[in-house]
DNA sequence: TAGGTTATCAAAAACGTTTTTGTCAATGAA
DNA sequence: TTCATTGACAAAAACGTTTTTGATAACCTA
């Protein structure tokens, strides 16, 4: 009963301390400034509940976050820099951003998660992570008739609002750098293919091939999950083959950390006898020996982009289908790559 | 007007439905399956706000997760199966976990940004972590009445419910390792003195050297944040000093890593010239060169610990003061660590 | 001066639940 | 038979906001 006491101090009545507070016109500035002042000191603060069951906004913005038992991780590296950027633009705007987690990555109890979370109405919008190429999610809070915008791109017919880092340019030139060294047996060891940035990478590794004349070789091109040991692994099985790569390109730092264990383990001098690059910028790939030729891109601002997006969506001051943001990269030349030997 | 549509679809009243849907004694079985079969047809779901402004539940249990920004993350590595478990745990006992990111390390907004939190109503309890030596956050929850667990000790006067890692066991093994090695000069690389945590480490070290009649030095403990390049300028200046250390064990293994990257640098090497260690058991710990001793603990189960603790702090089941449970650690022998030359 | 406009505030009706209180019949005990 | 008890449901009052609609006085304009 927090706003009629509010409204009983000052001697108004409620509706016009409302009004007040949530700038209205039709209340005088002298006794709008009364209110503000009054609210401040006696700490009052509206009851998001009762907000939310009235006017049907909560002022807050939802993820969720994907699993982070299999492997598959999203909370860990990228996620914090992400989000910490969204909420630096979602907080100027005065929305506030919650997170709840996704135990387990299975499709069936993703979409009941979903539909949970939108229709519990704790959101006024949504952020998505992690897309698929082809994303049920999408859809689903489409039809929910709430804002969203996907921090990835997914592949559907209707126009949505996104914000992605260029996966695709990336290993273009990452993949570029080992042609120009002279390799051309370059392997890829990618991510699980149903996520949209996978694809990307690998038409980013395609076409510099493409370019040079370079016929792609699929045993060439492994997928694992992004972690190290995935990528001591496949990097294991590269080198035992017939015919192993002269050059790697991983779509993690954490995945090549892996892969240069598997090289030190069979006595090759990584960045001599063979080339390895990474993708992300970890801050462990500064640190490693050799240190890591990667991909760097600007999470935290890619972030702030999503919040920005966010708000125009939630301010409609834009379509969806206007809202776009392709985040560019920069290769960060280290020690792990080198010319063919 | 949802629950009224359910009513008038099944001809019972309003509060019968409710009734029937929060598993009072006063509804004829029949009737009661009879609700629920109907409710589960038609997808009701109630409106959380409304829940929440009438009865003053949510089922919601909060968390802050702290500044991402300064190099001292908490939502990377550990956070991901941290709340993963709490996550699984809470689900159980019908409670949701929801998330907000804490953007800046500023005590004075840090307050603030608590106090809307649990004032804004939106969670029924509250996790905290990253727990400091003296934490004003205690207090202030505690004042809110309103449950909660910490995730790491603090010191205080009142009983609270924590749930801990045995940080001072894990360094006291690291340590006496070392020792048993035959190292006498061995650097401890901390993090920020601030952090209970680091404390408890701390202790752990001097507590194993005690236990060998060496007396420690000064010198040899410095604090840094967590990070690979802490850990790197921290052992690059020991290094350099007077009487080097010959064994360092580390508040991380990001911190071991640098401190590797140092060692190299100077032509050392580790685990034949000089012994480090780390903790935590990262992913990339047992791919760096060489293969990082270390301490491995379970946190995904620490989180399911925490999750239970606080359902029975929900259903008051226990008072805080019982409520209390200190994680295993162990010791991960690797190759990165060795006796003194 | 009369009529309309504007500025400022108030009254009251919602929003969708939960909970308190009440009703009514059936049951049990005396 | 009568009166208290119980079992199963319903009516209605909240919870704390926002928003629609009204009301009053002051201000214009002709």
């Amino acid at each position: 009963m927090s706003i009629v006491l509010l409204a009983r101090d000052l001697g108004l009545s409620i509706s016009t301390v409302s009004r007040a507070l949530n700038g209205y016109h039709d209340v005088a500035p002298a006794t709008k400034q009364r209110v503000l002042k009054r609210a401040r000191e006696i700490g009052y603060r509206p009851n998001p509940g009762a907000r939310r069951l009235k006017s049907g906004r909560s002022s807050l913005v939802g993820v969720i976050l994907p699993a982070a038992s299999d492997g598959v991780r999203f909370v860990d590296s990228v996620a914090s820099s992400l989000l910490g950027g969204v909420e630096v633009e979602l907080e100027n705007g005065g929305y506030g951003l919650i997170a709840t987690m996704q135990t387990r990555n299975d499709l069936e109890r993703e979409a009941a998660l979903y539909e949970n979370f939108i229709k519990g109405g704790w959101v006024d919008a949504l952020l998505l992570v992690r897309t698929r190429v082809t994303d049920a999610r999408v859809e689903l809070v489409r039809k929910a008739h709430i804002p969203f915008v996907t921090y990835g791109r997914t592949e559907t017919a209707e126009p949505y609002a996104w914000v992605d880092t260029d996966n695709e340019k990336a290993f273009y030139l990452a993949t570029l750098r080992q042609i120009e060294f002279g390799h051309e047996r370059i392997a890829l060891l990618n991510g699980p293919l149903e996520y949209n940035f996978v694809r990307l990478r690998e038409k980013g590794y395609t076409r510099a091939l493409a370019k040079h004349r370079i016929a792609p070789d699929r045993l060439l091109m492994l997928n694992g999950d992004l972690s190290e040991v995935s990528g001591y692994a496949l990097c294991r099985s590269l080198l035992v083959s017939a015919v192993p790569p002269t050059a790697i390109v991983c779509a993690t730092d954490a995945m090549a950390i892996g892969a240069i264990a598997a090289c030190r383990e069979r006595g090759m001098a990584v960045g001599h006898e063979i080339s390895i690059a990474g993708y992300g910028n970890s801050s462990a790939s500064g640190f490693c020996d050799p240190p890591l030729t990667t991909i760097d891109h600007a999470v935290f601002e890619n972030g702030r982009h999503i919040g920005q997006s966010l708000l125009r969506l939630l301010r409609a001051e834009g379509k969806p289908a206007d809202i776009h943001y392709l985040e560019p990269v920069v290769l960060v030349p280290r020690k792990s790559d080198c010319p063919r030997k």
